[in-house]
RNA sequence: GCCCCGGUGGUGAAAUUGGUAGACACGCAGGACUUAAAAUCCUGUUUGCAGCAAUGCAAGUAACGGUUCAAUUCCGUUCCGGGGCACCA
């Protein structure tokens, strides 16, 4: 008897949805229980295999708690607005709504062939006005709210404004407060909201004329067309993360997250305790700032370093450094953070001319400026102590600074020696002492003179909330003579005009910029404009399990009986690329939220289950030239792989894998054994779909239309690839003796943009639901369909 | 560069207070059944060497070193792969 999984299936899915089944209600005896998936972006490739690990692992979950007798909340949803769709629209002119609204319908498709038992009654989509209406809500409350120091949670900005007006404030007194303008209280209240607005930097694009993602980036490029990126200064919106960092820590102990899940997100909050002191220069009233959590070498402190950016750069450059400073300033102006910090063997700096006092012994230090010192951390300036800092080290033999040993025997002068351990020597008033002693005494006398106080730094930043771009949530802000106004909640949602075109706004703003209709707006106060640009992708996966609780309240954004009722995520089953992104911007919304009393609970996940790294197979084509190494080919016996190395030591293509599209093994070996291997290539083949882009990795990221033409071409006597009149033999040899072309797999984090995407679709049609769910259990392997498929027609017929 | 994770047969993988490495399954090979095929069942399947054979010996968990009676497991160094590094989601 066959096994008919497609009849099967799709009569009980059927089943399932005329009954009901898997709707949920808020108001049951039963105990309530929580199951919830990370909500996938409905990007146009659809669904990849990647997403059903995770939800196929959490759905068997979910019906396991149903039959234990519990109420699951197990819901699905879209994280709908974002930067492809908005590309796309680019590409193809089609609006971003219409493709989205697209893309979800096939993603539900997929989802419900696959038959999980979601309560699509309580769906959600970001981009939905009825959804962000309550983002932008929630944004008016962080924005209306300020972090109260002593009580270290939010409160209504208004108990801000009522204490100032009645005792003033730390650096102003009551009567001061209330003789301000209008613009000098906006802006310092602006310095204590929970979302702010201030001038911060974003990669520019001239040639493009837009604002790019780090992601479009490429070596200091754009990705697309290789033009110039620089950063540009601009207003943008942040919230005030930083707050919470305490908090974020604290909470941490409170949730069932794995070990190095939290060990990652202590790392990204970096607390650190030290101090902050100022050296005065030697020739100018001016001070600089610098953190350090190692007061105790202050006598091995051979210079300080500013970041390039540091507003002071250009006050202190004396008339004879200046040009170098300008020359390096312009270098530094085109890197990234990362690359800055990343080439550690290119040490790279420059002198300013000035000298700065250090206030124990009197002694000059040179101050430089480099690039490995962030502006924003800390200060954005250090006082580098060679002898027990590697960097600083390099840095002052590379440049011949001489260097002071405050620690005796334990350094020798050949690197760097960072101990806490040490016996201080040539350190005055801390002679003879231990380092790790040495740090507090340093830190009371460094306080005792008035220049210096004890310091909690975090590494973590506030978070940037502005994106340049068109589909996302408008800010319900309308600036006015240089002040943020907040919309009232009644006039929300503020919907997000239709576009006809996405192109950037003038100087780097969004496309809403180009809206005027739109964006100036005339009222009782005189004229003013929408803030242009729009929230980025987190505003809306920050608080969406909520929203789950009480899809359907158009009075607020979950009724707190909802709330109280589900309470905290119970299992949330998402990858850890989310680490340190969302799970921690999802954190501290639910902090703000609880803090202002709209839910009970202030950690939004009980429970983090990582479902493992989703990979898939990326495949290029690499250009080899013959004048490099011939290439050997090994094919194993038993092995279904045969594995092409490169006989040289090369760098670029050195002991890479290749594995060879199944029409030319074929034809190498002409065996049935390759008949399973087959199969894998052309699912993984069939998904590689966009045209060749030129990526910086020597290679082409290979179409799958251009792929199967030169799979077409693959004769008898040899195969052949053409691209740019390279041609290919059996042997990988060139045989026009120019260029050897190779088809390279690199197994990468599947995504659209790698083109490697496997669709799950296929996979169901082949072999049926069942089947894909019970092989996904593990992991994508598309090797045993076949064989599971035969297991369960045994077991059910 | 920094933070986190991983590396075990042809494949997916098991194996935790450190105690027989490779369970279970796929694939493959051989056999049974069949006119034949599919399905099913049985046997074998880490590698090397020796043996007609049962079997025996040796090596083996990325590499090297250490701790230990004993290491896939703990420690150190290195190599390789993956994720993140703040505007991809």
């Amino acid at each position: 008897m066959e096994y008919d999984f497609r009849k099967i299936e799709q009569e009980w899915q059927e089943k399932w949805k005329d009954k009901k089944v898997y709707e949920v209600s808020n108001d049951s005896p039963k105990l309530s229980f929580y199951v919830l998936d990370m909500f996938p972006y409905p990007s146009g490739a659809g669904l990849h295999v990647g997403h059903p690990l995770g939800y196929i692992a959490s759905d068997i979950y979910s019906r396991y708690k149903r039959l234990k007798g519990f109420n699951v909340l197990h819901p699905m949803g879209f994280d709908s607005f974002g930067l492809p769709a908005e590309q796309y629209a680019l590409e193809t002119g089609q609006h971003p709504a219409v493709t989205t609204e697209k893309n979800i319908a096939t993603f539900k498709a997929q989802l419900d062939k696959i038959g999980f038992c979601y309560d699509w009654s309580r769906e959600v989509r970001t981009s939905d006005p009825l959804y962000y209406k309550w983002t932008q809500k929630i944004f008016l409350d962080l924005f209306n709210s300020y972090f109260c120091n002593s009580c270290k949670q939010a409160k209504p900005i208004t108990a801000l404004v009522k204490k100032y007006e009645t005792k003033g404030g730390s650096n102003f007194t009551a009567d001061e407060w209330n003789a301000y303008t209008k613009a000098e209280q906006e802006e310092i209240l602006m310095s204590r909201r929970l979302a702010f607005s201030k001038y911060g930097e974003v990669n520019w694009c001239e040639a493009l004329g837009t604002v790019l993602a780090n992601d479009e980036v490429v070596n200091g490029v754009s990705e697309r067309g290789g033009h110039p990126v620089e950063k540009k200064k601009m207003r943008q919106w942040y919230l005030r993360i930083t707050a919470y960092a305490d908090r974020l820590l604290q909470g941490l102990e409170t949730v069932d997250f794995t070990e190095p899940m939290k060990e990652m997100q202590r790392n990204w909050i970096g607390r650190s305790e030290g101090c902050e002191m100022e050296f005065v220069l030697r020739d100018s009233e001016l001070g600089i700032k610098v953190y350090t959590t190692r007061p105790d070498t202050i006598f091995g402190v051979d210079f300080l370093v500013l970041a390039p950016e540091h507003e002071l750069v250009n006050q202190i450059t004396t008339a004879s450094e200046k040009e170098k400073v300008e020359t390096y300033l312009t270098y530094v102006k085109s890197r990234s953070d990362r690359e800055r910090q990343a080439e550690v063997k290119q040490i790279t700096g420059c002198f300013t001319g000035a000298y700065a006092i250090n206030p124990f012994n009197e002694k000059p230090i040179p101050i430089w400026i480099a690039e490995y010192v962030l502006a924003g951390y800390g200060t954005g300036a250090i006082m580098a102590v060679p002898c027990g800092d590697q960097r600083d080290f390099n840095f002052a033999a590379h440049f011949d600074i001489p260097v002071t040993n405050i620690i005796g025997d334990a350094f020798n002068w050949n690197e760097a020696n960072p101990t806490k351990d040490a016996t201080l020597s040539n350190s005055d008033f801390l002679n003879g002492m231990l380092m790790k002693d040495a740090i507090g005494v340093a830190i009371n006398k460094i306080e005792e003179l008035g220049i210096g106080k004890r310091k909690v730094n975090y590494r973590m930043r506030d978070a940037g909330f502005s994106r340049q771009r068109y589909w996302g949530e408008p800010f319900p802000i309308i600036w006015q003579d240089g002040i943020a106004i907040p919309l009232n909640e009644n006039e929300l949602p503020l919907e997000l005009p239709y576009a006809k075109k996405y192109r950037a706004g003038p100087n780097g703003e969004g496309p809403l910029a180009n809206m005027e209709e739109w964006s100036r707006i005339f009222s009782l106060e005189g004229e003013g404009a929408r803030e242009t640009s729009t929230m980025p992708g987190y505003a809306g996966s920050s608080w969406y399990f909520l929203r789950y609780m009480d899809p359907h309240n158009n009075e607020t954004f979950c009724d707190r009986k909802a709330s109280d009722y589900w309470n905290q995520v119970d299992v949330y089953v998402g990858g850890t690329e989310h680490a340190v992104g969302h799970l921690l911007y999802s954190r501290m919304w639910t902090k703000v939220l609880y803090d202002l009393g709209y839910i009970s609970f202030d950690e939004p996940f009980k429970k983090l289950v990582n479902q493992g790294m989703i990979t898939g197979c990326s495949y290029f084509i690499n250009l080899i030239s013959a004048y490099e190494e011939p290439i050997e080919v090994n094919i194993f016996n038993n092995s279904n792989k045969p594995i092409i190395r490169k006989s040289s030591g090369n760098l670029l293509y050195a002991s890479a894998d290749f594995e060879i599209p199944e029409m030319t093994r074929s034809i190498i070996h002409k065996e049935k054994t390759y008949f399973n291997v087959s199969f894998i290539m052309k699912h993984r083949l069939k998904n590689i779909q966009e045209y060749i882009e030129n990526s910086n990795l020597g290679g082409y990221r290979l179409p799958k239309n251009n792929l199967e033409k030169y799979l077409a071409k693959v004769g008898e006597e040899y195969a052949e690839f053409k691209l740019e009149d390279v041609i290919f033999d059996e042997n990988l040899r060139s045989i026009t003796g120019e260029e050897v072309l190779v088809v390279e797999m690199q197994v990468e984090k599947m995504s659209k943009s790698k083109h490697n995407t496997i669709n799950p679709d296929e996979l169901c049609n082949k072999y049926g639901a069942d089947t894909f769910r019970m092989s996904s259990n593990s992991k994508c392997n598309t090797a045993s369909p076949e064989g599971l498929r035969c297991c369960l027609a045994n077991k059910i017929l």
